[in-house]
DNA sequence: ATACAATTAATGTTGTAACATATATTTACA
DNA sequence: TGTAAATATATGTTACAACATTAATTGTAT
């Protein structure tokens, strides 16, 4: 569906502002099928990510700090999000001892455990949704993105 | 900046994962530019939405629903939103005489002030953003995405 | 060595998105 | 015509994002 049908307009001030509002269309669609995907797991997107940035390093830790920069979505509040996922027993706070400002995050085998299913599930419906498209159009759209933002 | 740097992160699973990521984390890097634009009109990104749904339209006005059905991120509480730009005085509801469920909303004359001076400001960023595209990548990406969404 | 700036994380507060439910009105149909 | 289903909006509640502030620790400069 195009996107002058998706918001039932068809008049956009310039190709630019078009493609903004494509653009924000296109990641609230797959906003919100995510976070109904996540719904069985009991996980928000956010809790999704940072499991998978933690999975991703294990048995290694990151501290705070690290998961913020890894994350896609740079939040304010990282400490509370790591206290949900603390009372879900899916990761651990390690306080660091070389810096004792430094908080050491690390992901639990439940944790492990949890992000493989949830992932499974994401990567089975991003598969559906994007054969659509081939290779190239993929690799293509991933570097136009890029070439959107300044840094 | 690659969105490997943005976020750390050189390991995708798939180029379908990467570019669903890119998407998401171009989307926020927008969102929240676009949040800080606004500020200084005192306005959120989804009421700037609303306005101009409505003054895409003006003098004529959209019932609720039809708002809801033209703006980006689809919203479950419209109602409060429109609740909002009253206090603000941006717009007004219109009990339907025709069916005595719908509320219609029209934007009045300040409303029509303020989005003009606030997407003026919005496409000048845009503007300034985009300027790395040439008009074929801009139409590439927006059919692209379309191309991505099911629906 | 001491004072001040910078860094890292936690927390208090506010606004709003999401979900469920309620209310009012209209439509459909038996 | 009367009753149930459908529609349109509003609202009660909960959870979380954003922002500001605080607290603890480390780095830096004199």
């Amino acid at each position: 569906m195009k996107i002058e049908e998706a918001i039932k307009s068809k008049k956009f001030t310039s190709p630019k502002s078009k493609l903004i509002i494509n653009l924000a269309y296109t990641a609230s669609y797959f906003g919100h099928l995510h976070k109904h995907l996540l719904d069985p797991f009991d996980i928000t997107i956010q809790q999704f990510n940072i499991l998978r940035i933690l999975r991703g390093h294990s048995p290694k830790t990151y501290s705070l700090k690290e998961i913020t920069e890894r994350m896609i979505d740079k939040m304010s509040n990282t400490s509370r999000l790591i206290d949900k996922l603390i009372q879900k027993g899916l990761v651990e706070r390690i306080i660091c001892p070389m810096d004792r400002r430094q908080v050491d995050i690390g992901i639990t085998p439940e944790g492990i455990k949890l992000i493989a299913l949830a992932s499974e599930a994401m990567d089975q419906a991003t598969m559906e949704h994007l054969s659509q498209l081939t290779l190239e159009e993929m690799d293509q759209l991933s570097s136009l993105l890029d070439k959107m933002r300044i840094n």
